[in-house]
DNA sequence: GCTATTTTCAAACAAATGTTTTATTCGTTT
DNA sequence: AAACGAATAAAACATTTGTTTGAAAATAGC
């Protein structure tokens, strides 16, 4: 009869609190709000998961599990090995994964929830990091190596991984300045494409760059070049 | 007698309440804490600011008014106007805006303030954008286009710049990841050059690609000339 | 079909918090 | 010196909110 109640209490619980405590933060949202969206009593929060900090940590388990099972980072033994494929394939797939529906939908889905463990990391976010984050970055840090055919050491190879996610970060979770300044770049679904391409391309130019500018040398000379190019 | 007070009440609590604002929040942040904090009574804020929101605007205007104000992001005429330089100056002001002590002082000061509202804004943030994120923005799409020798359309600029900008935020804001992944690189005062001259070559290798890459090609090209280097 | 366990529900509790009120103090002006 | 307004102080008010409680309902196991 109830064909309204698909999910048991619980998981039901866990999805709506995900919006939640995404749109409002963990201290703003309130346990009377989730339960009344999850159409369930208030009582039921405290019931499964002890309390509304152990609710969050289960948000967040089930988020990243969710979201990297959908759009994984391994890399893909059938796509071709070369390593700018493969940079472009890791890009790709992380604009997939915080922007996608079916992954965490930019920051009108859960991004704001990521967002925040980013810059503000509350204790629930320990494990993720273990669990997620450092193998994803190795994988990262792998293809840039490759890119660089192994001579560059991690001196170098760490600043342009964080060079590459950052603008991955920052495309997602900036969308609000964004949209007043290049509506045409903002980060929706419909412009993964776009987007992936074009961090691909600039971050591409950045390692070369990188790699091959004079050790401890002041002054630019890539550009200087191309500038003389037309006097 | 009391020479703990050099400043009037009002300043103090603003003074405060930008560290507690952004150590915890708006939600979080109580105005008790900051009243105690700030040597003041309780009813002070409410009697200053009208109420806590307003207290938070004043914080807000504050924090942004200082922060430009001590590290300008006009041009600096008196510098060598060669663009590379030009985009070198820029990117090292805005990390010393966002890390110097005199600034922003990074995510243990009023970063993780400015984070926020980059991320999730207020409607406090909205004046701020016009009068110092707009003009801000032109000046780094000025740098760009003059390092393309104004051959470059805003379709280039545009996502260029928001990737100079997105490595910046990131770099400051996600202390808490880099310091897992990358500790030699963390956001702080005594490494501001070393941040800003990888962000600015990398960035500066990515403009180039970006405009020298044929339109419409699919597949990477520079890298794989640099691969059949070494065959 | 009955019992034991799990889950749901309504109500109440206790603590925290933004705001208001009222009185007092302090500095300036008349 | 008196008077006025601004600033400070202490207390109380009205909500909000996380959590607990005890009973009812539903479910599972035998």
């Amino acid at each position: 009869m109830p064909r309204k109640k698909p999910l048991p209490t619980k998981e039901r619980i866990i999805d709506v609190a995900g919006d939640i405590f995404g749109k409002n933060g963990f201290k703003a949202a309130t346990i009377r709000q989730i339960a009344t969206a999850a159409q369930a009593n208030l009582a039921a929060v405290n019931y499964h998961f002890r309390d509304k900090e152990g609710l969050y940590r289960a948000v967040l388990e089930d988020t990243f599990s969710k979201g990297f099972h959908r759009f994984p980072y391994r890399k893909n033994p059938e796509e071709s090995n070369a390593p700018d494929q493969q940079l472009h394939s890791f890009i790709r797939a992380m604009f997939h994964r915080f922007l996608n529906n079916e992954g965490w939908g930019g920051i009108s889905g859960r991004g704001k929830l990521i967002a925040r463990e980013f810059f503000e990391p509350t204790p629930a976010f320990e494990p993720i990091v273990d669990t997620y984050i450092k193998p994803h970055k190795e994988i990262l840090v792998s293809i840039i190596s490759d890119l660089s055919r192994g001579k560059a050491g991690m001196d170098k190879i760490l600043p342009c991984a964080i060079s590459i996610i950052g603008q991955c970060v920052y495309y997602t979770f900036a969308a609000p300045v964004i949209q007043r300044i290049a509506k045409e770049f903002l980060p929706t679904q419909e412009n993964i494409d776009l987007l992936a391409d074009h961090v691909f391309w600039f971050s591409l130019g950045g390692i070369q760059q990188i790699n091959t500018r004079p050790v401890d040398k002041k002054t630019p000379i890539v550009l200087n070049t191309l500038q003389e190019k037309h006097p």
